[in-house]
DNA sequence: GCCAACGTTGGC
DNA sequence: GCCAACGTTGGC
């Protein structure tokens, strides 16, 4: 099993919107790096962070999901009315893929981006390297393990 | 809204 | 292949 952290905008896409759905693809993937983790690495079965970004104020990890279906055509490519369509994909030769996802919980509290940066444990996670601008990123199962222990323990360096 | 960092495009 | 210009991401 493999972790991963992957972030959405709340007012595009929320942790909310996914408890409500229960299931949803995670399209809009627009980057090649991102996209080929995406196709060549993310399996059904592996748990995934559902990461706010860009919030304005609660910046951080608030909850759980799992990969559902492995990586297919992203049908936003192809649909022109779409902010995600993209005029030079083509369907026999697929630029951008998709993967579904399923809600397993919603945390207690965000884990905020400024808590995780003060865990000398989690210095070497790719999201809090600087610069670091990939929606999708990979986690080691300590860091996974540590960060829902942050997560649950709602008394920990609040 | 600002801006640093990174990615993409396209002229040459 | 170089690199300037432009676009995007996303924290603050």
């Amino acid at each position: 099993m493999q972790y991963w952290l992957m972030k959405s905008e709340p007012n595009e896409f929320s942790i909310d919107d996914l408890l409500t759905k229960k299931r949803s693809l995670w399209d809009g993937i627009r980057n090649y790096q991102v996209r080929n983790m995406l196709r060549d690495q993310v399996r059904v079965g592996d748990q995934a962070f559902f990461y706010h970004s860009n919030t304005g104020k609660e910046t951080g990890i608030v909850g759980l999901m799992e990969i559902v279906r492995e990586a297919y055509p992203d049908p936003t490519q192809f649909d022109a009315t779409s902010n995600y369509f993209d005029p030079k994909s083509n369907p026999s030769m697929t630029r951008w893929f998709a993967v579904d996802v399923k809600f397993i919980k919603k945390f207690n509290r965000p884990v905020l981006l400024s808590e995780l940066r003060n865990e000398k444990k989690l210095s070497r996670m790719a999201l809090l390297k600087k610069g670091n601008r990939l929606s999708v990123t990979k986690l080691s199962k300590n860091e996974f393990l540590f960060i829902l222990r942050l997560a649950e323990n709602k008394l920990y360096r609040v």
